[in-house]
DNA sequence: GGGAGTGTACGACCCGCATCGAACAGTCGG
DNA sequence: CCGACTGTTCGATGCGGGTCGTACACTCCC
């Protein structure tokens, strides 16, 4: 046995809009779904990001992002890869997405 | 003489994303935004909103505001009066200040 | 001119958040 | 089974932002 732990998880049907706000907010979280974004859904590990941050403060912005409603994590053995919630965050908030991505 | 300083501003063009979820991301100037947006033109003070802040927190939240973009203000009399900046923002953002607005 | 009303500037305080290092848990491959 | 790798958790730290009280500037009206 010994599972691991699944993370939790916030769809974004319950996240109020000013916690959305609150998490892209930051410029590593920004950071972070605008990669995720280019990237294929589960393809990226938690890891594998350019951020400026060691993996104790990484964790605490997944951990962030999570409860935002905007990623979705799932064990991949040793790893923890990443999938955008495109659809459903669109649906709750339509055209922030978009906007987070639309560069500039 | 003795004119008053006339407000800095900053046109929504030249805001940068995060500045502007930044300034949004905070309860008290969500609320301000969103009782303005209720208003007409011109015709808010800023002493007259209900926000649990005394002046001074009220006077910096105003100044976060008009950096990001999404305030106008001019000086009327003793008072400075508001204006929410709605096509303008709306161009630089498109969707952003509706989702604000949209309550929920 | 004086007083009331309005908003800004300044300094101080404080709480929260982002960050880190280290320790731990879990997984896989040799 | 042991070591390398990945990510979480914990406690500590530092700093920035939100808040306040006070003092100040400006405007209007009496």
């Amino acid at each position: 046995m010994t599972h691991r732990a699944a993370p939790e998880h916030t769809h974004p049907d319950k996240v109020p809009l000013i916690t959305a706000l609150d998490a892209l907010g930051d410029p590593v979280r920004l950071q972070l779904v605008r990669e995720l974004a280019a990237s294929r859904e589960w393809t990226r590990s938690c890891g594998s990001f350019d951020v400026p941050v060691r993996k104790a403060a990484l964790s605490h912005h997944f951990s962030v992002l999570r409860a935002a409603g905007l990623v979705e994590q799932r064990d991949d053995g040793p790893k923890r890869v990443n999938r955008l919630r495109r659809e459903e965050f669109d649906e709750r908030f339509p055209g922030l997405l978009a906007l987070v991505l639309r560069g500039d």
